[in-house]
DNA sequence: GGCTCAGTTTATCGAGCGATCACCAGAGAT
DNA sequence: ATCTCTGGTGATCGCTCGATAAACTGAGCC
């Protein structure tokens, strides 16, 4: 292996990836780089991470854009990979425990400089991504929350949860994200125990929830119309 | 008026504005690319939507950064002009009203499509103008709110928050902070109506709130068992 | 009328951007 | 040892950016 050593060093920088792991280090790099300065971030300082030249991005990537996309990709699909169905729909452990579990799990999926940052970005630019997985938030989580909520107190259990059900819920859910943009976006200090913050807010949820399960089945609550 | 029209027509963009004028129409043009575009929109554009040319921008800013700051300035000090203090702590009024026309007021403000993607544009460069909105939201709304909330609930209102107190405060406030972005940055449908979604955030943190006093009586913090 | 001065434009600079092309170099097969 | 294939480089193009300097212009004043 090292016999015959040449006078000339070796590049410090290991070049001659296979394109593989070239391709998939542009992408993981550009998400740290795009994670900081947006993505206006330069293609030469992507490459300079990597301890490459600039033109070599292209013989892997057709544009940057199409970089950009294989980022999306890559942020996007990551918290999904921890297998919601199950922490939220197994009615074999409390809802309470469920509930603490997933949004611990899901948090620390997402809770951190990289994700939030791609995920806010990308969400200015208005992307049809951003939407799906906003679309997705309220498919696969908070409309599963809810029927649970609803089973759990006893209620019918309707195939879609009411507006006002359903906006109970965004803002609780909001109220958690926001805990992760103020920590890792502004930077704020915040109350380091996320459990407990993650506790604290499920209790006021339920308890909200139960408040408004049981007017429900005094009064009917008007219907709310909902723009598209 | 109209006798002895030239042949030549008048320009059809007016020129030459006041100084004072002219300057205030970059700030708010600029704010409206900005808000669209982020803070990399262009001084080019920026003048053609003014129908000037893009040096005249430099007689007024010596260089795009101020006029950046400008555009902080207006923005950030936009939502303070509304009196917070006498709508929270106008203790003549039931803690509840004050706390709804409060939010419907402030929300008014800061809910619409250039306030919010300004702000999160300027978060996300982690700028020291958005630290001190983010502490003086802490200070001027969050803890005020709770000193109203310990005094309605005939505790001893201590000079500051606890830290668990605190996070519940920003939960409720994230939560609906959350709406507006889902509302104008994501372009999702939400609960039209504002007021009702307030109420029931309203609902639940206050509800939430006495549970945690009543509790915090016993030494203890316990999550709240919820009756199924 | 002619002077003045402030608001505005024309022309241009240097730097950085994304992207392209011809060329280089080194590991593996022969 | 030489060939070949492919990962990687150097040079450069066209464009846009923020910024500067000099020239223009039109309303108000004498």
């Amino acid at each position: 292996m090292n016999r015959k050593m040449p006078v000339k060093r070796v590049r410090t920088k290991q070049k001659r990836l296979s394109a593989d792991d070239r391709r998939s280090e542009f992408v993981t790099k550009a998400t740290e780089l795009f994670a900081e300065e947006g993505f206006g971030g330069g293609t030469r300082a992507l490459a300079r991470r990597l301890g490459v030249t600039q033109p070599l991005l292209y013989r892997y990537f057709p544009s940057k854009d199409d970089l950009i996309k294989e980022v999306y990709r890559k942020v996007y699909l990551e918290p999904l990979e921890i297998g919601w169905e199950k922490l939220l729909s197994d009615r074999s452990r409390p809802l309470r425990v469920r509930l603490q579990e997933f949004y611990e799990v899901y948090t620390d999926a997402i809770f951190n400089r990289r994700w939030l940052r791609i995920y806010l970005y990308s969400g200015l630019k208005g992307l049809d991504i951003n939407r799906w997985y906003v679309g997705m938030v309220k498919d696969k989580i908070l409309t599963r929350i809810l029927r649970e909520c609803r089973h759990d107190a006893g209620l019918a259990t309707q195939s879609r949860p009411s507006a006002a059900e359903l906006e109970l819920a965004w803002v609780f859910h909001g109220g958690i994200f926001y805990y992760g943009v103020r920590k890792y976006i502004y930077e704020a200090p915040v109350l380091e125990d996320k459990a407990q913050m993650i506790s604290d807010a499920l209790d006021i949820f339920l308890a909200g929830f139960e408040r408004m399960a049981e007017s429900a089945t005094d009064r009917r609550r008007a219907p709310i119309k909902v723009v598209g």
